[in-house]
DNA sequence: CCTCCTGATGCAAACGTTTGTATAATAAAA
DNA sequence: TTTTATTATACAAACGTTTGCATCAGGAGG
C-alpha cells in the first residue's frame, strides 16, 4: 500500500504538503497540487484510516450490539443503522450477543478498547455497570428497543400505547379472552407492552390469560407451546396477542393444527410488526415497530452525540430519549 | 482513556516494560509484573486497538458486504461471520448495498483504506477490477454465496445439484409441469440452479415454464406476480419451484388466492431454505441452505487467509473454494 | 529601505502501541 | 578473578497520519 511518504517523494514535496493538498486544508500552490493528485493517482493512495483515526482521535466508526439477526427485527434495524452511518461517514461494527450477559460483556470490553465512537445497543440488562462506565470513558452509549438506564440516551417504540392499543382493538373485534404471549418481563418492551394491554384490559373488562414456559422465550416454538397450552386451558379463547412475530407464528401453528379457524374464531395478532407477518398464506395482523427509521434514527443520535464539542471537554452530554409509535397493520388473521 | 504511558508513568518503569508484561512477551520481574498489573487495573487500562493495529500492521477486522440483512438468508450468514470472527478474535465490519453496484463500489473503496484485513463479499458481480485490486493490495477476499471470479477463493452452495435434486423431487412426487421462479441469471447461484433443473427437467422429460417479470426480482411480489402469470398461462400447472423463500411465500399467497389446494393440487418448493419456511400456517418444503455454518466457514477461510505466512511477502495465496450441499427439508406444501 | 502581511512549504512532534537494540546487574561457568 | 549467560529494564525508532510552528520568498504599505 502506497502512503503519504510515497506520493510525496514521487511528488518531491513534504508529507506535510501532500497531507493538506489532499484534505484542502492549506495554502498549496496549484502546480504542486497538481504534482501531488497525481502522484496519488499514478501510486493508488488511499489513505489509511487507522492512522488518521489514531492521529486525530476519532474512529468512524460505531459498534451495534444486538441478541441476534436472524428472524428478529434487529436485522431491519441494522439496516438502518448501517445505511446511515455510511451517509454519515460511519463505519458499522456488529456484534450478536445471543442475550448473553457474559458474551454481551466480552463484546462490550472489545468495543471499547479503541475501535469505536460510539455503541448502540440492544442489551441484557445485565451490565448497566460496564454502559456506564464506557460512557463515561468518552464513548457515546445509545440504548436501542430497550431502555433500561434512563441516564443513557435511547431509541425505543412506545410499547405501553401499543399493548393498550392491541388490547382495545381485539376489544373493538369482540373479542373478550386474550391470550397472551410474551418474552421476559426483565426486558422494558416486553414488560411495557403487559403494562399496557394489562391496564387496557382492566379498563375494558376484558380477560386475560398469561402463560409460562421454560422454552426459549423469544421463539417460534414458545408462541406455538404458550398457545397450545392456553388452548387446552381455555376452550373459550377467542384471542392470541403476541409480543414478536415469531411467537405469533408459532400461535398460528398451534390454532391451525387444533382445526380453529382464523379470523372466524379465534384471532392472532403479533406486536411487533416483521415484514414477515404479511407473507403468510393467511397473513398475519400485527403493530408494526418502525424498524428502520428507528435503526437510522439511533444511528443519527449517537453520531450527533459523538460530534458534539462538549464531548471532547470529557463531558457527557445529557441523555436524549427518542419514541417511535407503533402503528397496527391489520391483516387476514383478525 | 489510560494509556500505557500513564500505567507506566504509576508503576515507575518504562512504557515497553509494561507492553511486555502485559503481553507476556519477555522477561518482567514478578515484583514488577504485579506493580504494573495492579496500576493497570487501578487506572482501568485497556490498550488502544487502534495504535496496535497500527503498529502491527493487523486491524482484526473483517469487513462483510452483503445485498441486504432483512428477510434474506444473508442475516444468518452473518451471524455465522460473526460468531466464528469473534471467537478467533476479530471484529465484523457490516456493509450493506442492496445490490446497487455504486453503493458496492462506494462500500468496497471505504473498506480497502486500511480498515480491514478481509472481506467477505456476496456482491454484484460489477466490480471484479476493483476486488482484483483489493485483493492484490494486500486485503484477502472470500466471495460468499455467489461465485463470480474464479481467482478468488469463495464459499457457496452446490446450487446446480440443489436445482436437479428439487426438479427429480417434484418429478418423483408425481408432478408433471413444473413453474420455476428465479432471481437475475446474472448471479451464479441463480443461473446454476437453473442450469441444473434444466438438466434434470430434459432428462425426466419435465415440462417446465418460466416467467419474467420486471418487479425487484429477489422479493415476495415478484413471486406473487410471477406465480399469477404462470397460473393464468397455465392451468395444468402442478407444482412451483422458487429460487429463494420469499419469492415462495408470495407463490403460496398467488396459489391460495385462487383457492387451489397445497399441496394437493399444486406443490410450492423453495430453493433456499430460510428458517421462516417452517414456521407457515402451510409449512413450506425447501432445499436448505446451511448458512450458518457457510458463514462461519467464510469467516474462518478468510481469517485464514489473513494470517497465512505467504500474505507478508505480499504474495496471493492460492484461491480456496468450499461448496455446501443443500438438503431437502421436506414439509406440508409438497 | 524597512516592515508587515500573505502564500507556500518544510520540520518535527504527536497519537498509543510494539519491538530491536543497548545497558546494567546478577548468577553461572571457566 | 575474569568471562559469559541470564534476567531485567530502558531508550528510541517505527507504524501513517495530522498539525503547530518556523521559515522564506515576494508584494504591499509606510
Amino acid at each position: 500500500m502506497a502512503t503519504l511518504k510515497d506520493v510525496a517523494r514521487l511528488a518531491c514535496v513534504d508529507v506535510s504538503t501532500v497531507s493538506r493538498a489532499l484534505n484542502n486544508t492549506s495554502y498549496v500552490h496549484p502546480d504542486t497540487k497538481a504534482r501531488i493528485y497525481a502522484a496519488a493517482k499514478e501510486l493508488g493512495y488511499h489513505p489509511n484510516v487507522l492512522a488518521q483515526a489514531l492521529r486525530q482521535g476519532k474512529r468512524h466508526t460505531i459498534g451495534v450490539v444486538v441478541p441476534r439477526l436472524h428472524m428478529t427485527i434487529f436485522s431491519e434495524i441494522l439496516q438502518g443503522i448501517e445505511g446511515k452511518a455510511r451517509q454519515l461517514g460511519y463505519y458499522t461494527l456488529i456484534c450478536a450477543t445471543e442475550d448473553d450477559p457474559k458474551t454481551e460483556k466480552e463484546c462490550l470490553s472489545r468495543l471499547r478498547n479503541g475501535f469505536v465512537d460510539g455503541i448502540i445497543i440492544a442489551g441484557t440488562g445485565r451490565n448497566g455497570r460496564l454502559l456506564r462506565d464506557i460512557q463515561a470513558s468518552g464513548i457515546s452509549v445509545v440504548q436501542l428497543v430497550r431502555r433500561q438506564d434512563s441516564q443513557l440516551s435511547s431509541v425505543v417504540a412506545d410499547y405501553k400505547t401499543c399493548g393498550a392499543d392491541a388490547a382495545r382493538y381485539l376489544y373493538d373485534k369482540g373479542c373478550r379472552k386474550v391470550g397472551f404471549i410474551s418474552g421476559s418481563f426483565h426486558l422494558s418492551p416486553y414488560k411495557e407492552r403487559f403494562d399496557g394491554f394489562n391496564k387496557a384490559v382492566q379498563e375494558l373488562g376484558l380477560q386475560a390469560v398469561f402463560s409460562q414456559s421454560d422454552l426459549a422465550v423469544n421463539s417460534f416454538e414458545y408462541g406455538y407451546q404458550c398457545a397450545q397450552q392456553m388452548l387446552d386451558d381455555h376452550s373459550d379463547l377467542d384471542a392470541i396477542l403476541a409480543a414478536v412475530d415469531v411467537q405469533g407464528l408459532g400461535a398460528i401453528r398451534a390454532v391451525t393444527e387444533r382445526g380453529l379457524k382464523i379470523p372466524r374464531q379465534i384471532k392472532v395478532v403479533s406486536m411487533t410488526g416483521h415484514e414477515v407477518g404479511g407473507m403468510l398464506q393467511t397473513t398475519m395482523t400485527s403493530m408494526e415497530m418502525p424498524a428502520h427509521r428507528m435503526g437510522e434514527s439511533a444511528a443519527q443520535m449517537i453520531i450527533e452525540e459523538i460530534q458534539l464539542p462538549a464531548r471532547k471537554d470529557g463531558q457527557i452530554p445529557a441523555p436524549q430519549h427518542r419514541s417511535f409509535a407503533m402503528v397496527l397493520e391489520e391483516r387476514e388473521t383478525s
